[in-house]
DNA sequence: CTGTTAGCGCTTTCAG
DNA sequence: CTGAAAGCGCTAACAG
């Protein structure tokens, strides 16, 4: 390899970051901008910042030379200094369920209003995952996390360290941590108190397996509507369904075979696209053969023949509370963990008439 | 204030951080570490990464302590150290459309197994939202980008600061950077050919207006499968929606009025959605009397009466896909830029059928 | 009004 | 095999 009149200096390129035409490939740092601009780097903070004092002059020519050469601050060196970043984690369960993806963007939006970026993950309803989630965000020192609880030991690990979490959707850590929640047996009450009211009185129960407060509250209210109402319950018609159930298709269907219910209340959406297709596959009329309500009103409840009666969530509203819960407690760190409630509402819709033998 | 046995020292904690019990506010550093296993930083650090020289007596106590002090490592000091991060920044159009929702979770699934963090966002389908976001992404530093992308400013700016872009579903920026996108006009081709061979000869036709590739590919399947057929196209038949546009359901009423089609192909699962209940408030049967296709096959599509004929999309695996050309591209930044194409796959139901007048 | 200095938490030469 | 020192990019005292 021949090289002519070598200077022996290659290794500093000839060329510095040019304006806006060739890819510098190494980002701008402050230190170029001050260099570029004939200051010191403290300077060039204060002008770029706007805290301190600086000439109008030096703070116009530093402006503008961060403009010309595309500065845009390192996130990292300034959180490092600060010890607070503007990044908040959030973890939903499922990141293709309408339900997470209203939550999802209710948070995004009200955190973007703030200044703050928001890092969605989904941790698939397991909780050795969520467990992980939370190291990550532990590692990256967010300013705080928003999460629906899987387990109760991610929340407690981030508390331990000193990051504030909301819970939202469920409650699992008591009142240790901000939460905002729908009222679920108030919700599930109104739900079963209508079938009960049409006539029903072996109304089938649908609802996860888990130690979710959601769950928990649906049969509560599923419960209470009927106590209210002076019907029995029979136990056999409620159906625990775990999580991502292979087998859930047929516990429906055994459901229909052994107790005969003359209707079905499916504690989210997800079980109520299960009973829905059980329905539609045993070619069982709705709501002539049996009545159907969802908690939790998705879309295709309102597109389907005939629309699906549901528990509507304000599943939205639900994620800004949540953010501004964080936001206020990330302000005031002393004040007392707060719990929000929201109410549902109950749509009636045509999956639900009188049984026919009534 | 009097201080008995004073020892001027009162700047050091007496109590340290406590194992599990107390919350330590302040995170766990890697010197709080070295201090408590009784080494330097530096060698904590090697025991910690693995890399570099350490006793194996001195690795193990380091080892314990780190995890008795439930330690868990800046990634901010970290990347400022490294001058690279774990992060990766997804941009998506809407965080609550099926469709982004898919391609969201193949991306952070492979992201994930390779450990790296997803720092997901909705634009809002907004280039102004985009270019703000891509700013946010720069200043994180992120080790790469893959967006859905609205206008050519947001890639062109990261590439510009060296952060490496993947475009998914749509192209924008030429071959300047790696992409993958679904063959839209193979798909749009193969959907209008079968409406073509069922006999109808005015199929409407609803795009989104926009300079996406997605859907000038859409429109050129739909133009060459007449051509095929040896059918003249109507430019009547061929509506052109802005994004969000509230009117949207009246322009397919008008279409529906003044140029009757027999059969409508809608470029995007939105779009179907509009279309489909136009025809349900005007009490159309489907396929009697006007036949519907969707370019975007989502899961309300196979639950209503008839079913909706729709051109699928392999979704979870274009975010796959994507993801691994941008790892791969990380690894190696001198390949060229690839553009990876998925075939997506026409599913026939009930929405289809022969005109009447056939 | 501006520059110098120090340090956030971490890794990485480089001596010992 | 281990520690001391330097430095990533930035800001906040503190002098000048």
């Amino acid at each position: 390899m021949e090289r002519v009149g070598g200077t022996g200096i290659d290794s500093a390129p000839l060329t510095p970051p040019e304006p806006d035409d060739a890819g510098p490939v190494r980002p701008v740092t402050l230190a170029d901008v001050a260099a570029a601009a004939g200051t010191s780097a403290s300077t060039a903070s204060r002008a770029l910042t706007g805290r301190g004092y600086v000439s109008p002059a030096v703070r116009e020519r530093l402006v503008e030379t961060a403009a010309r050469l595309g500065y845009v601050r390192n996130a990292w060196a300034l959180a490092l200094k600060q010890q607070t970043s503007r990044v908040v984690g959030v973890v939903v369960s499922e990141l293709g369920n309408q339900f997470y993806a209203g939550l999802a963007s209710g948070i995004e939006e009200t955190l973007r209003s703030e200044g703050y970026q928001m890092l969605l993950v989904s941790d698939n309803s397991d909780s050795a995952q969520e467990l992980a989630l939370t190291r990550t965000f532990l590692s990256l020192r967010a300013a705080g996390v928003i999460m629906t609880p899987v387990g109760t030991e991610g929340t407690a690990f981030l508390a331990r360290h000193g990051i504030d979490v909301v819970e939202v959707d469920r409650q699992l850590s008591g009142s240790t941590c901000d939460a905002v929640v729908i009222d679920n047996e108030n919700g599930a009450r109104a739900a079963t108190a209508h079938l009960l009211e049409l006539g029903h009185r072996r109304i089938g129960l649908l609802v996860v397996e888990t130690d979710w407060t959601t769950d928990a509250g649906r049969l509560r209210g599923y419960l209470v509507a009927h106590e209210e109402a002076g019907v029995e319950v029979d136990d056999e018609l409620i159906v625990r369904i775990a999580l991502k159930a292979p087998d859930a298709a047929a516990r429906v269907g055994a459901l229909l075979d052994v107790e005969s219910p003359t209707a079905i209340f499916a504690a989210n959406n997800t079980l109520a696209d299960v009973a829905w297709n059980v329905i539609r596959e045993r070619r069982l009329a709705l709501p002539e053969d049996i009545s159907l309500v969802a908690f939790d009103d998705v879309p295709w409840m309102s597109m389907v023949t005939p629309e699906i009666t549901a528990v509507a969530q304000p599943t939205v509203e639900l994620g800004r509370r949540a953010t501004r819960l964080l936001l206020r407690r990330l302000a005031d760190p002393a004040r007392p963990p707060a719990l929000e409630v929201l109410q549902p509402t109950l749509l009636l819709r045509g999956s639900t008439a009188p049984p026919v033998s009534a």
